[in-house]
DNA sequence: GTGAAAGCGCTAACAG
DNA sequence: CTGTTAGCGCTTTCAC
């Protein structure tokens, strides 16, 4: 076992030929330069014997080019951004390019960080999931001319391109729905103020509620987190003060929320739809699977992934950009956990 | 704005310092090179002024370390595997690594481009979930002296550290829980044939079932993937000839399997416990939500991660390795997926 | 057909 | 206290 790694140079001296030679033939540029066939065969082998490995650190360096891309997201263990992973690498992958992975946290500073992680790394191009709160640093390290493009959460009226989920849209019909089910007191539980997807969604809340003349009542809008937890507490809370709320229906703005909601109503022997009706944002293979299967605003996340690199790739080879804003549809799948409150009334 | 990124040389040039000087006041040795306080203040002004982002490709290739490792999993978007990625990524922040994301996709020919990938990149070390049918091309890697811990699925008698679950333990404690409530036709769905947790987790079914002197039968092994589908599939073919086989338990090996059994199951209006007990691996968030709460095969995901970050930083630092093989405990969480055929007996 | 040489941006040994 | 210099491994222009 030859302890010093093989590189070019190392070949080359091995075979008495000159470096350039070798990086030809290792870089399938022998025919352009007309290299001898025993050369090209000679070069082959040793490196295959040597156990050569191209250095991607060198070469990068040399050519400014790293073949690299990094990924932010807030939280990898979170299925809906585990998902999104999974198509950029994949694509990434197929155009031979490699991913930086930074898990953001929700936390500003470790966001900051990444993208900072990232230029040092000189990768090629940046998709985000960002956390929604402040773009400074993300406006100044697009304007650095990194290929930038935002996924899932993004800024309004912020030169930066996106590819998200028409949140406004989705949580309207939503809460339409239960409105049109008889609802009127309907509880909110949000997640991380500030973002988009939580902007758009409580939005889309508080507009459906308007154009059906209910008031908006901010007391019924609860939390401050996409997590379990958050949907636990929160659901106890309103569970407590049901008596002088009269709270009817909870919309949950993320899966997660929603499970911890289910638990905090099975805790407190709440039927669901009964007692409570729920909808949630966020479908998934075990929506159906619950102990009361749930209404959900579905939306599709292969397509986020996909979009996404295409709106970086065009950016990376200066591609003329037709829209670089996304907003892809949702759509309402009815289950059973929204009661239909007009027929009691009837009976 | 600057077109032209800035430098240590360019920051130098117009200073009309030198290089190792900026290098110097850069990397914080001001103090230890006695830089007078003037340069270092403008310095740093100046660099801040040109919005300079050190190269740590160049750095990478002067110092032949680059401060990353690569991680390579099968499928990121498998909450279990996401869950490993978060706790690598996040500790490798902790000590200044990035990390580089691999999906294998369970393909060897990825896994295989995946490891050279890494290699060219000469990250510091390597994470991975092997798809674990195949390790020649690992032990190579390992050999060439790239620091390289699997995680979750190892390789027996093979000298590649690893951490993993007491899988064969986990399913023999399963088993016996199914046995002990008076269960003796049990299926058994089993994930990616030869991985190492499947292998164990098949074990330990057998081995549960041999010690209660129960017949093993091998057409009570179903299926060949850890994937939702596959739950559903061989669910469906395990109702389809119930009367012929007499089958009152299964057996899930992992918590997608189990979904899609629980898929089929309500499709095809079977009762659980009372029709088919179910036992499944894999403990989450809503194990304890679905329209039966299911008794599963608990482990625990973050010391997995943590322990394999250990692993790999003895290994990069050199230090003495006590223990290079962890086997991480399983416990049996009861809910109400297993019926109790004894007592109906007694009835 | 092959070689020589410059240089990507950075660090560190050596020199003063 | 600061500068000089070599070199990490690679590509590519120019030369013959």
């Amino acid at each position: 076992m030859t302890h010093k790694r093989a590189t070019i140079t190392s070949i080359a001296k091995h075979l008495k030929l000159d470096v350039s030679t070798v990086s030809r033939v290792l870089n399938g540029l022998a025919k352009k330069y007309r290299i001898s066939e025993k050369t090209v065969e000679l070069v082959t082998n040793t490196a295959k014997e040597l156990n050569y490995t191209p250095n991607k650190i060198a070469k990068s360096l040399r050519l400014k080019k790293t073949f690299t891309i990094g990924l932010i997201v807030p939280d990898i263990s979170n299925p809906w951004f585990a998902e999104i992973a999974l198509r950029i690498e994949k694509e990434s992958r197929k155009k031979g390019y490699n991913v930086f992975l930074c898990n953001s946290s929700d936390d500003l500073a470790i966001e900051i960080d990444s993208i900072n992680l990232l230029s040092e790394w000189k990768v090629d191009g940046v998709i985000m999931v960002p956390i929604g709160l402040e773009y400074n640093h993300l406006l100044n390290f697009y304007n650095s001319k990194i290929p930038l493009v935002l996924i899932d959460r993004f800024f309004k009226n912020v030169e930066i391109p996106y590819v998200s989920t028409n949140d406004y849209s989705g949580a309207f019909d939503a809460i339409e729905h239960l409105i049109e089910n008889g609802h009127e007191n309907i509880a909110c539980i949000q997640g991380v103020i500030g973002t988009s997807s939580n902007t758009q969604r409580v939005e889309g809340y508080e507009d459906a509620l308007k154009k059906h003349h209910i008031n908006v009542n901010k007391e019924y809008i609860f939390g401050d987190n996409f997590n379990f937890e958050n949907g636990y507490l929160q659901t106890k809370k309103i569970i407590k003060n049901l008596n002088k709320t009269n709270i009817t229906a909870i919309f949950s703005t993320s899966n997660q929320i929603t499970l911890g909601a289910l638990k905090a109503m099975k805790e407190e022997n709440i039927n669901i739809p009964d007692d409570i009706s729920i909808i949630s944002f966020d479908e998934h293979n075990y929506s159906d699977l619950l102990y009361i299967p749930i209404s959900t605003v579905t939306h599709f996340d292969d397509n986020l992934g996909k979009k996404a690199i295409e709106l970086l790739f065009n950016q990376i080879n200066n591609k003329t950009i037709e829209q670089d804003n996304i907003l892809l549809p949702t759509h309402l799948t009815k289950r059973k956990s929204v009661k239909n409150r007009l027929q009691e009334v009837t009976k």
